[in-house]
DNA sequence: GAAGAGAGCGCC
DNA sequence: AAAGGGCGCTCTCTTC
């Protein structure tokens, strides 16, 4: 029981708005037991009580199911359940006082008790589940809000985590049995230990439960959905709630320790509100795009692979026969190997030397066409009740710190593809993107002021090409504004970009002779060019994977990324964790600025559908569009300029096209592909 | 027939 | 010896 609640309740005059409250069980029997709310009366000494005692926070769970019996199989290890058609139980909140805890289960199919918990999940106070996501869709499924704080204990496990996922222990000196066993073992103990009882094992937390988990989790997968809750349903549910509320304290305590609770605070645990919200709402595929789509791919492919057989080619899709067939037709030598020591045929080889074989066009369309048609989202198996299709979002999902996203991938959809997604009824479709803002984040968290003035002068390679080729730029030329130089001098313009982003991603002068096409001598100058004027960049680049190293982790802005092994670094390790403090820096103003959205959106109606790394794409009432899209620039950055005052970053609004999801205002790239397949896009 | 490795493509 | 970071997904081919 609450400290002093009782006597507050006694002594209180009766409120003259409401109904005198009744006052409810004793302290004694109150305490650490299972209030089931199953009236309205009870109801209101639930609100009562959370209301006027002291509440430090509350755990959450809640129960449900899925209206279809059986999952959908997308493929052998892969399923898909329909998160529209949540079918839910019950709810337990287990509120946290001084010294207390109180617990209430709630029969979730009595409609007439969702106000009173509407009143309780508006109290401000930290709301606390273990992913937040099952129990943000059960809310918005009865049509109720979220809460306005929600501290998800599974997410703050992860960023805890965040880069040991796929630990390994390449120490030299162990055997291979020794390490394999100690890699399996690292990786069991990583998804085993996110659960809400490894978890709470790994802080002391006591676990007693009645019947096993499993046992209840079956009962609410099979129970009829209007059959009463047993005893032993409701307990579990509070005790899940009550488990969930108790890791809060010794988990953040934790977060502290590793500096990472204020950016959880801050920036994660809302934009884990935000990416459940863009899932739950979802984008509208053309059902008949897709499906006319889909027959000029097939008849396409056929048409390819008929072709390609009279080259020898009976299986375009098989790597192998491809590279036997280069083979055979003395082809091999214009390819370097893959690590396996065949020869490579990937697309960007196949690309450059598309001229010495007439089939090698072909083959290319082939590979690209066969993608897509057979995407889930596009055949329509995986559209929910509500005719949307639901993106499931993995927050802090990549070790760099990214949101992930799956079943589909729509991140990934390619770009020439992205008109099979359309607009909902009465609303627009447009996306701003922040341009070049990895180049700007780079240049900011290591202060390299040459960068920064050339990412702020407006296309970041067009200053970058201006100050490394100078010797081969007329003098004229030196001042030509951004657009027109770009088109005057596209070859230099074009190079600098593979040098600016090698620099981020830990590129090797060797690989930059391979992506330009020049010998290594001319590779290594153009890339000393380079660091002599980004001197700031590059040492900071080599010095954060060095203290990486030895620190153990990444700083990613407020998050750390650690090792994924022990012992000596990797040069490919190294890499990674120079980049993510690029990479996790950018995802996290990013997010920064989707909550912000979110929240300054709900006045217009207007909503994130989509969010792609450095852009976000909206649904906009058709009447607001252009407000949204003005809003969207200039909350991302301004977003940016908060975190880094130092820069003036740029956003690219597109909106031409309202009616379809597209690329760079190609809105007709699906119909040119679907009136002759053949079209190159 | 399942499972895993490898290659390849999509996005940033 | 290789030689640019982060991801998801699908296909092929091999192995058990």
């Amino acid at each position: 029981m609450l400290s002093g609640w009782k006597e507050k309740i006694e002594q209180a005059p009766p409120s003259p708005s409401r109904r005198p409250v009744r006052i409810p069980l004793s302290a004694a029997k109150l305490s650490r037991q299972v209030q089931v709310v199953k009236t309205s009366e009870e109801a209101e000494q639930m609100v009562q009580l959370v209301y006027e005692a002291p509440v430090s926070y509350i755990g959450i769970d809640t129960e449900y199911r899925f209206a279809a019996d059986a999952p959908i199989a997308l493929n052998s290890k892969k399923e898909w359940r329909d998160i529209r058609s949540i079918q839910s139980f019950c709810l337990a909140f287990a509120v946290v006082g001084d010294r207390t805890i109180v617990n209430f289960a709630i029969d979730l199919r009595l409609t007439s008790l969702l106000p009173f918990i509407q009143r309780v999940l508006d109290l401000p106070v930290p709301f606390v589940c273990h992913h937040a996501q099952s129990e943000l869709f059960v809310l918005w499924q009865l049509g109720l809000r979220e809460p306005r704080i929600v501290w998800d204990t599974l997410l703050a496990e992860r960023a805890l985590r965040l880069g040991k996922k796929t630990f390994r222990a390449r120490t030299s000196g162990i055997s291979e049995y020794e390490e394999i066993r100690t890699q399996a073992a690292a990786e069991e103990a990583y998804t085993k230990g996110l659960g809400l009882d490894a978890v709470a094992d790994r802080y002391g937390i006591p676990i007693s439960r009645s019947a096993t988990k499993l046992q209840l989790q079956e009962s609410f997968l099979t129970k009829p959905v209007d059959e009463p809750l047993t005893k032993e349903e409701l307990r579990y549910c509070a005790e899940d709630a009550e488990i969930t509320a108790q890791i809060r304290e010794p988990q953040r305590m934790a977060c502290d320790r590793s500096g990472i609770c204020e950016i959880l605070d801050r920036v994660m645990m809302p934009w884990n509100v935000t990416t459940a919200e863009t899932q739950w709402i979802g984008v509208k595929f053309d059902r008949s795009k897709c499906q006319l789509f889909r027959d000029a791919s097939e008849g396409l492919q056929a048409k390819l692979a008929g072709e390609l057989t009279q080259y020898g080619i009976d299986n375009p899709g098989s790597s192998q026969q491809i590279a036997v067939f280069l083979k055979r037709n003395g082809l091999a030598g214009h390819f370097p190997k893959t690590t396996s020591g065949q020869v490579s045929t990937s697309d960007r080889l196949l690309e450059t030397r598309e001229h010495i074989h007439p089939a090698i066009p072909l083959i290319r369309r082939f590979r690209k066409i066969r993608i897509l048609a057979k995407d889930p989202a596009v055949t329509g198996l995986i559209e929910g009740v509500d005719g949307r299709v639901h993106t499931d979002f993995a927050v802090l999902g990549a070790e760099s710190g990214r949101t992930q996203s799956r079943t589909p991938n729509l991140m990934g959809i390619g770009r020439h593809f992205r008109p099979l997604v359309c607009a909902s009824n009465g609303y627009g479709i447009g996306d701003v993107d922040l341009s070049q803002i990895e180049i700007g984040i780079a240049a900011a968290v290591f202060g390299d002021r040459q960068m920064i003035e050339d990412f702020n002068s407006g296309d970041v390679y067009v200053a970058q090409a201006k100050r490394i080729f100078t010797d081969l730029i007329p003098p004229e030329d030196r001042s030509l504004p951004d657009a027109e130089f770009k088109r005057k001098h596209k070859n230099l313009r074009n190079r600098c970009k593979p040098l600016a982003l090698g620099i981020i991603y830990g590129k090797s002068v060797y690989g930059l002779s391979a992506d330009l096409g020049i010998p290594i001598r001319e590779a290594k100058q153009l890339w000393d060019t380079f660091r002599n004027h980004y001197q700031d960049l590059c040492d900071g680049m080599e010095d954060a994977r060095e203290q990486s190293v030895r620190r153990g982790y990444a700083y990613l802005s407020g998050l750390r990324r650690f090792r994924r092994s022990c012992g000596v670094a990797t040069a490919h390790e190294k890499r990674g964790l120079g980049n993510s403090y690029v990479q996790g820096t950018a995802a996290l103003v990013f997010f920064d600025a989707g909550n912000r959205l979110r929240r300054l959106y709900r006045r217009f109606g207007a909503r994130l559908i989509i969010p792609v790394h450095d852009a976000y794409v909206f649904e906009a009432p058709l009447g607001c569009l252009r407000e949204i899209a003005e809003l969207t620039s200039r909350v991302m950055t301004e977003t940016v300029q908060e975190w880094f005052p130092d820069l003036h970053p740029r956003a690219e609004i597109n909106i031409e096209h309202p009616k379809f999801w597209n690329y760079e205002g190609n809105a007709d790239s699906v119909d040119r592909f679907i009136a002759d397949p053949t079209l190159q896009l």
